[in-house]
DNA sequence: ACAACCTTGACACAACCGTGTCAGGGTTGG
DNA sequence: CCAACCCTGACACGGTTGTGTCAAGGTTGT
């Protein structure tokens, strides 16, 4: 049949047969196994596999990445608490009023460098 | 003002002040800054700080999940990526004809422990 | 029957995650 | 002015991820 095994699969993906285990492991893939127990790879899943190698390095993920977005799709209470955390106060920040502080990001860049001949930095409100 | 510094909102949150610098580096909070950069946490980011605690425990999650899902909302673009390849096939084991195979999955624990005796496995159809 | 596959399990190892702790240096409040 | 904070950066360290490799044993095709 159109299936196949571990190591041609790896040639046409390029995945390392090692890894394919272990993308499978992780609860990626589950590819069905022959009455003895081997791996069989469809068409399907290689196209499959060959997708995920692309996308994971193109956005700089890791497989526990994909995992957890899987086990977020998966668990809908799960899902629906992440979100809900991730709501709460999602964008900042916030609207400062002082234009002080955004200084900092951009002094602590220069701040060893000029760190020598500051006397006495900006000192202001008592928090 | 009611914001309190980093040790202060470690006690009140159960987080430690070491945490809570990292919780920010990893992108979870914000807190803003005193003009000479102290960090303050008002009461709404405590209240964040103790749900996420709470939430972390009771999902087995790591910080880098929450950090993940995180990136997956405000990157629209990727959501749909990883999200449409997580779509494809998405339920296995797929219904598979032989009831043989679910056999595997059990006897791979008993496998070791019966090694000895077993003079001839299974042995069927070739892939 | 024998080479060339396949299986699982284990050791190994770099890179990262989650944490603590310490150093060097500013800030603050009494 | 001094103790008690705060800041960042660094070393350390056990645990997880991602990966290779090897061992012991079953399967397959010629």
């Amino acid at each position: 049949m159109d299936a196949l095994t571990i190591h041609e699969a790896a040639e046409t993906t390029g995945w390392s047969p090692r890894m394919l285990r272990y993308v499978e492991r992780v609860g990626l893939i589950m590819p069905r196994r022959s009455g003895s127990g081997y791996r069989l790879f469809g068409a399907e899943e290689l196209q499959r596999l060959r997708t995920l190698r692309e996308l994971l390095e193109r956005r700089e993920l890791g497989l526990s990445d994909v995992a957890f977005a899987l086990r977020l799709r998966q668990d809908a209470e799960l899902r629906d608490e992440v979100d809900q955390w991730l709501a709460a106060t999602p964008e900042r920040p916030e609207f400062v009023p002082a234009p002080d502080w955004l200084r900092w990001e951009q002094e602590k860049h220069s701040k060893l460098l000029a760190a020598a001949q500051r006397p006495n930095p900006t000192l202001m409100e008592t928090r």
